[in-house]
RNA sequence: GGAAGUGUGGCCGAGUGGUUGAAGGCGCACGCUUGGAAAGCGUGUAUGGGGUAACUCAUCGCAGGUUCGAAUCCUGUCACUUCCGCCA
């Protein structure tokens, strides 16, 4: 979330900027409905200055005290009523206020994203008529949808054979790579309590809500591991003096929606699914460059899995509430809606201080104040989605799939995947 | 799952219902001392909101309650510790 005090004096920046966004957030409402409260909370701690001096005033006797105590206490009780359902008004909507934008995304929705660089690998040609994911993976035994939908329903799959260690072995390559730029390997929870869900900016547009809850309790599945690989700093002070906190978990996500149609048909959209996911906790000067590191480390891994894709600057009408500038990477699959199509594989987020306000994260400046910090997200490797593009790439014409050179120290040296 | 105990400023730790936003220590900052350092001595050192300021309000895990007045009493909740049970 936004400062209140900076939302309050710059309210054609903040209508300017939900506009663009193409979000309806009623910021006039938040503004007339804050100086209200702001009266009455000043109302409210004049009575309570006298009930405390009224307390503290042993010149008084008792019954004297307590005569004018219990009136205050009754006014002031009073007022708190009023202010309660005031204060949640103002919360809601204060929620619903996304984060500024930066200068250089380009303006308008989804189709507004901007094409900005392309990956070293060109697109495949085919002298043969390639196979969908579905149809290769379940040729080669290492995917099983019937199975998944039999035992946890449709959206969920079963990764066999070499598909299973296909899935471990991306993983642990995108890990290792981000390692040698500095993220440290954490392995989180993947269940969360709402408070956190909420504190990490997932705040779903309208009433939608992509997570999974568990009754009688208060933890949701995580829907990616940046909810808990940031909400492990929450009301912290963290220490950047040793440079940027930099981590790379590896999770499970689930996301309960799921669109239908020939687009989503295998594990493109799934309810479950492994993520390899990069977090950075910074000072403000240092989020640009590190966001752009975290860009390049998505596109060394992908040229070195030699898969086509192509980098995007998000549009302002498609960042997330949180985001202040995003990239994503978007792979060729080749067999995507029949004839091939771009399709997400990551997408890394500079969420300036708008995330670490709300779950209080801070860190102390070189003058001993306390200030937000930055942070930041960005995925390295999400497996179904690069599994797709990996296949469906590196198919062979005899219905096998090449195994791109930097992934065969972790096939024990395989080639291919053939079917036994 | 059962029982008992504990949660206090960056850290450790005291705290009788009534100037306690909170002793003391560590750490940190500044100063004195020194040829320089260490030690020693002195001063300062929680966060957030409102106000030009004086000042004021809130916060002792969290949420409620009792009271003229709560860190202190009550209820709930979360976390941690110890013991028992169970388990990979």
């Amino acid at each position: 979330m936004l400062d209140r005090k900076f939302i309050l004096e710059n309210m054609a920046l903040m209508k300017a900027n939900i506009a663009n966004r193409g979000m309806a957030v009623d910021v006039e409402r938040f503004a007339a409905l804050e100086q209200q409260r702001r009266d009455m909370q000043k109302q409210l701690e004049t009575m309570r200055a006298e009930a405390n001096a009224l307390a503290k005033n042993n010149a008084l006797s008792v019954d004297e005290r307590r005569t004018r105590g219990g009136e205050l206490k009754k006014m002031e009780a009073e007022l708190s009523a009023r202010i309660a359902p005031l204060e949640a008004d103002i919360e809601s909507i204060y929620v619903a206020i996304p984060n500024l934008i930066y200068a250089g995304s380009p303006l308008g929705g989804e189709d507004a994203s901007k094409d900005i660089a392309r990956g070293k690998q060109p697109l495949p040609k085919f002298d043969f008529k390639p196979a969908d994911h579905i149809t290769l993976m379940e040729n080669l035994q290492m995917l099983d949808l019937v199975a998944g939908a039999k035992v946890a329903g449709s959206g969920f799959y079963y990764f066999t054979n070499m598909g299973a260690l296909l899935e471990l072995a991306l993983t642990r390559f995108a890990l290792d790579h981000v390692m040698k730029s500095g993220f440290k390997p954490v392995i989180p929870p993947d269940l969360a309590r709402d408070s956190l869900m909420q504190g990490a900016g997932f705040v779903p547009r309208g009433n939608e809500s992509n997570t999974y809850h568990l009754e009688d309790s208060d933890l949701n599945l995580t829907a990616t591991s940046e909810i808990t690989l940031v909400g492990r700093y929450a009301d912290e002070v963290v220490d950047l003096t040793k440079g940027p906190l930099k981590v790379a978990g590896i999770s499970h996500c689930f996301r309960s929606e799921r669109a239908h149609g020939s687009a989503t048909r295998g594990i493109y959209r799934v309810h479950q699914f492994t993520k390899t996911e990069m977090v950075v906790v910074c000072l403000p000067e240092q989020a640009e460059a590190l966001h752009l590191e975290m860009r390049r480390l998505e596109q060394e891994i992908f040229d070195a899995l030699e898969i086509p894709y192509r980098v995007l600057e998000i549009a302002t009408g498609d960042l997330g509430a949180a985001a202040f500038r995003k990239f994503d990477l978007e792979a060729w699959m080749p067999m995507r809606g029949g004839k091939g199509d771009w399709g997400e594989i990551t997408s890394t987020s500079n969420c300036t201080d708008f995330q670490a306000r709300r779950l209080n994260i801070k860190y102390r400046d070189n003058s001993g104040k306390l200030q937000f910090a930055y942070t930041l997200n960005g995925t390295a490797l999400s497996v179904c989605r690069a599994m797709i593009a990996l296949v469906e790439n590196h198919q062979q014409a005899d219905g096998s799939v090449r195994i791109p050179l930097v992934l065969q120290p972790y096939l024990s040296g395989m080639t291919h995947i053939r079917k036994e």
